[in-house]
RNA sequence: UCCCCGGUAGCUCAGCUGGCAGAGCAAGCGGCUGUUAACCGCUGGGUCGUAGGUUCGAGUCCUACCCGGGGAGCCA
């Protein structure tokens, strides 16, 4: 049974006098002529603890004179209060011993590296200040999804990964090689778990999926991942306004969470990676989302006066430019924008009395624009097959999809959320790629 | 997939109108009584993305391809 503590335990609660072991690797070895300055990282938490070697422990010339980031060591000793600056304890080692060397051509420097280059490393730069703090708020922000849903009820539900359904509009699929043989039918890839989930909602009343999803697409953005994970709420006796309210509440939620879990992380994201972050995502917290219709929208940018790439006119979808603009400069805050046109929206989106428009909703924020796309489902039978017939959908494919409208069917809705921009939206960090441990992108999926 | 920019030492980059391949950091060695990406000195380190082409001569010019970045489309 070990004695060890982690580094974030210690430099909270460790007090001048305690008897402390701990293991981890080093991020930098500073040698004096006699004394050795190590700082020991075990990714507990963003700051390591500094270990102070001198000339009495038995192997100083032999080992500790040779340490070098990387290393991976164990240190015992007394915990003093340290008389530098920077720290307020260190640990003056009684025992230091290495428990694993690095050959001398480890690519981790102290200085900065580009994350183009630390990508080609996706093995060792979780050991980064920057990786590390990415990965601690991934976890935090994945707890309070699970706990924002607990807390309401909501049901976890685990979608399928391989399907045969073909959830039309989601993206390119990736084909299941031998599937054909096996299930006696072409299966895919998931994009999107969905439909599924509005089968539990129908028995459950409130589930969520929360699972990985893949998109064959050949997207080459900062913004796009073939294999990302997504979380899906699904809610029976729900319309499109409930699902926006929802919506709203998650995104606080979530961001509250990892401000408050992850207090350094995130004044490292504000300091080095993006200033002005954790004001944003305060900013969110604090203000009531502004809600608009599609037709309102469309006014708004119409009246603008701004010379778009994009022309604005009823009919088109909102561009990346006209989200940012009604985000960052119209509203200043998220914004939720409903009913689109039906032309523009999956065939499973509610139609609106005025029947050129669907209950559709997408979340903007700014900086990142679409955060959260959802709708209202079709729950009407008729409405249903004839939307699957203008969209040139076969029946037989969507047979069980249209028994739910057949036996006992509600009006229902849900959304869909990218984590991987959920946490490029706390971190601030530019390219998605740089948020999920081991990115899959077109034409690479090493690791 | 489209448009623009880039690829030179382990990393970050410089290299002019074509003419002997460079710096800082890292690494190795040595020095320095308490450092904070410590500091000082010395040494080693190159298929200039790949394949063709032009030229007496190509890191530099041309073509194709690969990879990366920014933007766009598709979307989450």
């Amino acid at each position: 049974m070990s004695d060890a503590r982690r580094v974030a335990e210690v430099l909270r609660a460790g007090r001048p006098g305690d008897d402390v072991l701990v293991r981890g690797w080093l991020r930098t070895a500073r040698h004096a002529k006699g004394v050795s300055f190590l700082e020991v990282s075990d990714g507990s938490c963003f700051a390591g603890l500094q270990v102070v070697a001198d000339p009495e422990l038995p192997n100083f010339e032999a080992e500790v004179r040779k340490l070098g980031t990387g290393c991976a060591v164990e240190a015992r000793g007394a915990l003093v209060e340290s008389p530098g600056k920077g720290q307020r304890v260190e640990l003056q080692a009684r025992e230091l011993s290495l428990v694993g060397g690095v050959d001398d051509d480890y690519p981790l420097q102290k200085k900065r590296h580009s994350f183009e280059f630390l990508r080609t490393i996706a093995h060792l730069r979780p050991r980064t200040n920057t990786f590390g703090a990415v990965l601690r708020v991934r976890n935090a922000a994945a707890r309070a999804v699970h706990g924002f849903f607990q807390e309401r009820g909501f049901v976890l539900l685990h979608a399928p990964i391989i399907t045969l359904s073909d959830a039309e509009g989601a993206g390119e699929m990736f084909p299941v090689a031998g599937s054909e043989e096996f299930f006696g039918s072409q299966a895919h890839l998931t994009v999107s778990g969905q439909l599924e989930a509005e089968i539990a909602a129908l028995a459950l009343g409130q589930v969520y999926t929360f699972g990985p999803t893949f998109r064959a697409e050949n997207s080459n953005t900062s913004r796009h991942l073939a294999e990302f994970w997504m979380i899906e709420p699904e809610m029976a006796f729900c319309d499109l306004a409930g699902n926006a309210d929802l919506a709203e509440a998650f995104l606080k939620h979530v961001i509250q969470q990892v401000l408050a879990d992850c207090p350094d992380d995130m004044t490292f994201f504000d300091q080095r990676i993006d200033p002005g972050v954790r004001e944003r995502l305060e900013h969110v917290v604090a203000s009531e989302f502004e809600r608009l219709t599609y037709d309102e929208a469309v006014g708004l940018l119409e009246g603008s006066g701004r010379d778009f790439e994009f022309p604005v006119r009823w009919g088109i979808d909102l561009q990346s430019e006209h989200e940012r603009w009604l985000a960052e400069e119209k509203v200043g805050r998220p914004l939720v924008v409903t009913d689109y046109p039906r032309e523009i929206k999956a065939f499973y989106m509610y139609l609106n009395d005025d029947e050129r428009s669907v209950r559709a909703m997408d979340v903007l924020v700014p900086r990142v624009g679409e955060i959260v796309g959802g709708s209202q489902r079709e729950h009407r039978h008729d409405v249903l097959r004839q939307r699957m017939a203008e969209a040139g959908l076969p029946e037989e494919q969507y047979w069980w999809y249209l028994d739910l409208r057949r036996y006992g069917s509600v009006p229902h809705a849900g959304f869909g959320v990218g984590f991987e921009r959920l946490v490029q939206f706390m971190t601030g960090m530019a390219n998605i790629r740089d948020v999920i441990p081991f990115p899959r992108v077109p034409g690479y999926a090493e690791f």
